[in-house]
DNA sequence: TCTGGGGTCCTTTTGCTG
DNA sequence: TCTGCAGCAAAAGGACCC
């Protein structure tokens, strides 16, 4: 039997939901992302705004500088969460097999239906109208015999696009398509692919696996191999298990501030043991990663005696990486903590049991000595409303 | 000139061990 | 005891995605 595919992406998702909310927004170029001024980069914005060649991951002072008349707002991810549940359950109540990929975007096993909703165009139709009626948004959906058709087919016409691919369709339509396109070519193998006189996907499939493997190895060729010829998964579904937790934070401003570094730098841990612990995972490695003035970035590790979830232990890996590091006294745009190499995937029994139960208050022994030795009375974290006998997320763990 | 945050996966380098 | 080597695991970094 044909395997049909669905994906859908919403259109412009949060600047959309703003317009939407906001009708003085409407018909006008709005930007969510950082505001001008500070540091930060675009996270989506209006098709208006797409005119002035505004585009997602832009740094938002090139955006103000293409259009300092639009709306600048920062994004509300509690109620974006919220509309893209409510689509998810639409798309539930279509078909038992949903795989959200992200906040605005879904793959959606529909073989069989037919017989229940008709052809798989109007099953398209049905999902956009239902999206429509009930949210007031936009989606593109393409639909294709596996999940790179239908990725590629829902980028085909948007914003409000319907895109059905039959797999015998398949290698004609791809062909054309530049391969920057595909999944995983960016900036970097464009270049490589341009160099090797490849820029749409039918000069791609010129090349044999052997010949691609010189180029982009035995993974990456195989991969572009694949994709050339329309060879993907069409399954839909199964669990995600998170690899590694991280938070970073970047500087308004670059410092050499060790104090500051620290601070920020516990808080981070907490943050990381927060979520560890939120999730009952305990991890092995932990990761400092700093990006120095002039986006020079590196990352540092270190491999733990035993697993943990515990701050204190998070935070003092971390320091001890940022003190050996050889990068203190340099000016540091951004510092960040990541947690990785779980438990369970070492085959061990979870077992919380050994959380301490002080941990919190070793943590404010740490603030503690933290001003102590740097005479700075304002170390904190959790938004600084951490202190003794004060309420703190971490403290039911 | 400016470039967030949270992820994944892959390749290369490095260091340990026999 | 030293050196060279192979194999392996860990660390580091790059590229990419949303």
């Amino acid at each position: 039997m044909p395997r049909f595919i669905m994906h859908l992406d919403m259109d412009a998702f949060f600047a959309a939901i703003e317009q939407r909310d906001k009708p003085e927004l409407l018909g006008k170029p709005v930007i969510i992302g950082a505001m001008p001024g500070a540091r930060g980069v675009v996270a989506t914005c209006s098709y208006e705004a797409r005119r002035f060649g505004i585009h997602s991951a832009m740094p938002i002072s090139q955006a103000y500088k293409r259009c300092p008349q639009g709306a600048y707002l920062p994004p509300d991810i509690a109620k974006y969460c919220a509309v893209s549940q409510h689509v998810m359950s639409i798309l539930s109540e279509i078909s038992p097999t949903v795989e959200p990929v992200s906040i605005d975007e879904a793959f959606v096993d529909i073989t069989g239906l037919e017989r229940v909703y008709g052809t798989p165009e109007d099953i398209g139709r049905r999902t956009k109208r239902r999206i429509r009626e009930e949210t007031s948004l936009s989606a593109s959906v393409g639909i294709g015999p596996n999940r790179l058709i239908a990725k590629l087919a829902s980028d085909f016409q948007k914003p409000d696009g319907l895109t059905l691919v039959r797999p015998e369709d398949v290698a004609a339509w791809l062909e054309p398509m530049p391969v920057s396109r595909l999944r995983g070519v960016g900036p970097h193998w464009q270049k490589q692919l341009a160099r090797l006189g490849i820029r749409t996907v039918a000069e791609l499939r010129r090349w044999d696996l052997p010949s691609l493997g010189n180029q982009f190895g035995e993974r990456g060729a195989e991969h572009l191999y694949n994709q050339a010829r329309g060879i993907a998964s069409d399954r839909v579904g199964g669990e995600w298990d998170r690899k590694s937790v991280s938070k970073e934070v970047t500087f308004g401003e670059d410092t050499s501030d060790i104090a500051e570094l620290l601070a920020v730098l516990l808080r981070l841990s907490e943050e990381v043991g927060r979520v560890c612990r939120k999730e009952q995972r305990k991890g092995l490695v932990v990761t400092l990663k700093i990006r120095l003035a002039g986006f020079e970035t590196h990352t540092r590790r270190r491999r733990l005696d035993h697993t943990t979830c515990s701050d204190r232990r998070i935070y003092a890996a971390a320091k001890q990486l940022l003190l050996g590091s050889g990068f203190t006294g340099r000016l540091v745009r951004l510092i960040g903590v990541g947690m990785s190499v779980w438990e369970s995937e070492r085959g061990g029994q979870l077992d919380m049991s050994f959380v301490d139960e002080h941990d919190d208050e070793r943590l404010l022994a740490a603030v503690d000595e933290l001003n102590r030795r740097f005479g700075r009375g304002a170390v904190s974290w959790a938004g600084g409303k951490a202190g003794r006998g004060q309420d703190n997320e971490s403290s039911d763990d």
